[in-house]
DNA sequence: AGCTGTCATGTTACAACATATCATTTGCGG
DNA sequence: CCGCAAATGATATGTTGTAACATGACAGCT
């Protein structure tokens, strides 16, 4: 049983857990996102699926499961890049706070990391005084990971 | 003369001043977004100037000038939205820093803010802990504005 | 077994967002 | 006026995302 199998049975426990089904095609999705490290269209996720699994997977059913994924917590979408990327902490077992993105524009690769409180309470009041109300602490931020920084170079 | 021709006026001196002209396409499509006193997708500013300039403006010129608007730092893309935003300093003559912006998702209004530099450093170090580098520091965050707040309560 | 309701998936069509490429026009210095 | 470069026009195509309705899978009931 190797690593992605792991996390996909515990994306399952988790499921279970809330009465809702992860099913074959689900787990074929999210198995694409687990297994690449870097963030994924929709339409790469149809590649892959169609490739990987013999069949054609249509866009619509990619969205679709996308979304229940999201809405499980399993995936998450990131709007600075129109792309999708697993969870880094479904197996981890803590609890998941509303996380911060890092995403590199060279090759897509994402972080997802939880930044101090404090910065996050300095940033909302800023949002404040312009007359704004923050609706979720989720950032996504434009990068570049170590790999591509050294390549640069 | 009007709020929107002053603005364009600063603009275009600005252009003149970098050697390069702010046609009357250009003044169509940035007039638009000022007037507009939200963010508006490159498809609504082919509608408006259509509707408004009394001839079809192709998509494709559209894109165009957002592109050279951008880059004359007179126009901002908001990727989280996929929609564009006049800039709110181009009359106001001080230097133009890196800005950050609020997002109404409800009616696209935009705040170009400046967060506090302490706060901004205090980001950077924990993309830094992260292994990441910020290309960045522009940032894009999902809000409510006061009407929207005051319209759900 | 046959019926029924619910959730998941399939299929088709289209809307919305964006770029590529090549032709034509326009503004401007020489 | 000529010739160049910048700007615009025209057409095609690529990418991302949704709407609407049909079909399939399965569980619980009669
Ligand atoms: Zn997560
Ligand atoms: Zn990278
Ligand atoms: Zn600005
Ligand atoms: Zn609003």
């Amino acid at each position: 049983m190797n690593h992605v199998e792991k996390i996909i049975g515990h994306a399952e426990q988790q499921c279970k857990a809330h009465g809702v089904r992860l099913t074959e095609k689900r787990k074929q999705v999210l198995a694409g996102l687990i297994q690449s490290d870097k963030a994924l269209s929709a339409y790469e996720l149809v590649d892959f699926c169609t490739r990987h699994y013999g069949q054609t997977m249509p866009a619509m059913s990619v969205y679709r499961i996308l979304e229940f994924l999201e809405h499980e917590q399993l995936v998450h979408k990131l709007s600075l890049a129109n792309k999708y990327v697993a969870c880094a902490h479904i197996s981890c077992g803590h609890a998941h706070t509303v996380p911060q993105f890092l995403i590199c524009r060279q090759c897509s690769k994402v972080k997802e990391i939880s930044i101090q409180p404090a910065t996050i309470a300095e940033l909302r009041e800023s949002v404040n005084e312009a007359g704004f109300k923050l609706v979720t602490t989720q950032l996504e931020m434009n990068c570049l990971c170590e790999g591509c920084v050294a390549q640069a170079a």
